[in-house]
DNA sequence: TAAAAGATTTAGTACGTTTTAAATGTATTA
DNA sequence: TAATACATTTAAAACGTACTAAATCTTTTA
């Protein structure tokens, strides 16, 4: 391969592997990600194993999370008995879809919790800390409800949708005094 | 403490650690903030120590990051030698301060790795290769640009603005696969 | 100044997670 | 059917992180 594309394959490893450390997944899940996402054609689960260093057991169950959360496909050939994989590319429709399989679940567990404890709250004898408590879980709660009402409708809008309000949210962005136009496109 | 109360609490605390635990920050330093979420006085480092069953310098360490992350504030009481903690209240407050201190950096980081990776891409051999790689790049850095802009807004916007911003995405309705239209405010 | 009360640091341990090597499972071909 | 080429499961090992107990540091009081 051209030295330079194994450079700048090697470079979005470590950026995949980095964020898929980072948001939980473990780094080799993002880096079988990564070697998807650079390759054109779908590859063996045998080639990934070999160009990362892992065994093809550790493939076989990091890749499946991967399909789980609708990061990855498996696709086949004609004449070839192998597994092939392909990367999702849309991140628009990747984050809607961990969003909905990873977050949203761990969330509502969370939420539910925090209700529990109002109820056993509201139901304990009025005195000082009760009312400070249900003060402060109310706040929870409102919280709460706001990011559960965000995450629903980022979930259900589709990639055009999302581009287009966070394109609408990004004008909400006020300009900060004496900084040096941010994050807006040149020219 | 009333039994109830008592419930109350360690639902919390069960809540506040998973979440913790969730995003990364250690299970036992979401039990730690939800102690002092739910006591109306500032705690000292021993009884948060006592009360989660788990040894001083582990809450010291711990709380260290919380207060890094302006989870937690210290303070004092006249004749007292001892540190007391009390809790932000604030979520707002606290998801700004999270995003920029432990969120953006992480990305900047692999936004910097993916833009190497691009700069790399292009000195490439012209190729069907290095053609479709360019053109994920592209899309990847698209994203991410999106989505360094939301946390940016996110960011610099207080509390209000925020809810306020909060409330205005939650008007936009979801709007039914294949329709063309985005999402309009109800009413 | 010594003693006491507290917080922090440190070196080691326990634990959970990730990874591996090998065994097993499952088609496909001859 | 046996041989094969692959994927998956498994049990154990390696690893990293979180926690502990104890030593150390710091501040206050007598």
């Amino acid at each position: 391969m051209d030295g330079n594309l194994e450079q700048s394959r090697n470079a979005l490893i470590q950026a995949f592997g980095r964020q898929s450390s980072f948001w939980g997944l473990g780094k080799t899940a993002g880096e079988m990600y990564a070697v998807l996402y650079f390759s054109p054609e779908p590859v063996s689960l045998e080639e990934i194993a070999k160009s990362l260093q892992v065994t093809k057991g550790n493939v076989s169950i990091a890749i499946r999370q991967l399909e789980q959360l609708g990061m990855v496909r498996r696709s086949w050939q004609k004449g070839d008995r192998r597994v092939f994989f392909e990367p999702e590319t849309d991140f628009y429709k990747i984050t809607r879809s961990v969003l909905g399989l990873r977050h949203k679940p761990e969330f509502d567990q969370s939420f539910l919790l925090v209700e529990e404890s109002v109820q056993l709250a509201k139901q304990a004898d009025s005195s000082n800390k009760r009312h400070t408590v249900l003060e402060r879980l109310n706040m929870l709660q409102e919280f709460y409800r706001l990011l559960d009402s965000v995450v629903e409708v980022v979930s259900t809008m589709n990639s055009d949708q999302l581009k287009a309000a966070a394109e609408m949210f990004k004008l909400l962005a006020p300009v900060k005094q004496g900084d040096k136009e941010y994050g807006m496109p040149k020219g």
